[in-house]
DNA sequence: ATGCCTGCAAACGTTTTGCACATAG
DNA sequence: CTATGTGCAAAACGTTTGCAGGCAT
């Protein structure tokens, strides 16, 4: 159910934002002494052509037709998680997985009505969090924020 | 690991805090024609005498030996979370139960490293989200904000 | 040719469910 | 007394692992 989502910094055309993060992915496997199998590239084909916050299970629906295996999907998963091209965040049910490169950072609202997750860019919140972290010598690494409610439309 | 918790309200001693928090779940339990059983008693008393959140694993550990089986932490940790007695975290390993009656509301910095849990209170963060949240016509319900790092001991 | 990658099936750890008995109200 | 709660064992669930064969480099 998630959807709007904006996936394309404003600066790329939707080709050249595939081709660039492809080509990333592709080198940063490179660089690990990985392979650019067809199965990743598929794998974050799909990713990509999403318009959701996708789940390993609708992956793994989408890809099990042309013989992609479950354990494929999580372990390519992980290694996008690894490389920082993905990033894993809780939806209302089961975990979701969402393209991080090229985009900026942002927080979620996630409707436990219909499902859907929208996303809002809060650089106000950030810099308060860094300043309250370097006060007490908290040394962060990443975060999750995730808002739970009714979006505008379920809220009727 | 985790640790650090304050519990009680400051105008509260630590028995009326225990004595208000458990008529509080009695009387959400009758509420709902569910029972107060010595069970139910006993997994919300080790929520509330606990310094640190607690996992599911962890309350079955203390209450196997007195014979409280697994389903009834499960389920009664479910009924905690309908009751918005106890709130559901991610730690670094599982997730953690924490009781959130009368205790102000507040956000958690976890470390990578040891898994200690600090406790950060940010009002103004607070005021921010509900003002953008009113802005989209978002309601809020709850959130889950959680900074994973590393704690000033780690950081060295 | 080598060594990483794949898919399958089996293992795994966590959470849920079906059932017969126990117990709170 | 009756409906809800309990504990056990088994099932279900999402995820990981071991292995034999496949493929990218």
């Amino acid at each position: 159910m998630p959807r709007e989502l904006v996936y394309f910094s404003p600066a790329l055309s939707p080709r050249d934002y595939r081709k660039r993060v492809s080509d990333i992915f592709s080198r940063e496997l490179a660089r690990q002494g990985l392979r650019f199998t067809s199965q990743r590239r598929r794998i974050l084909a799909e990713l990509m052509k999403a318009e959701r916050h996708l789940s390993e299970e609708d992956l793994y629906r989408a890809l099990a037709p042309s013989g992609i295996g479950r354990t494929t999907v999580f372990r390519t998963l992980k290694v996008l998680k690894a490389c920082h091209l993905v990033e894993q965040v809780s939806g209302t049910d089961r975990p979701r997985f969402e393209l991080r490169w090229e985009r900026p950072h942002h927080d979620h609202l996630v409707c436990v009505s219909c499902g859907r997750i929208q996303e809002v860019r809060w650089p106000k919140l950030e810099q308060i969090q860094e300043r309250t972290c370097r006060k007490i010598g908290f040394i962060p690494q990443w975060h999750r924020h995730e808002i739970f409610g009714l979006c505008s439309g379920c809220a009727r």
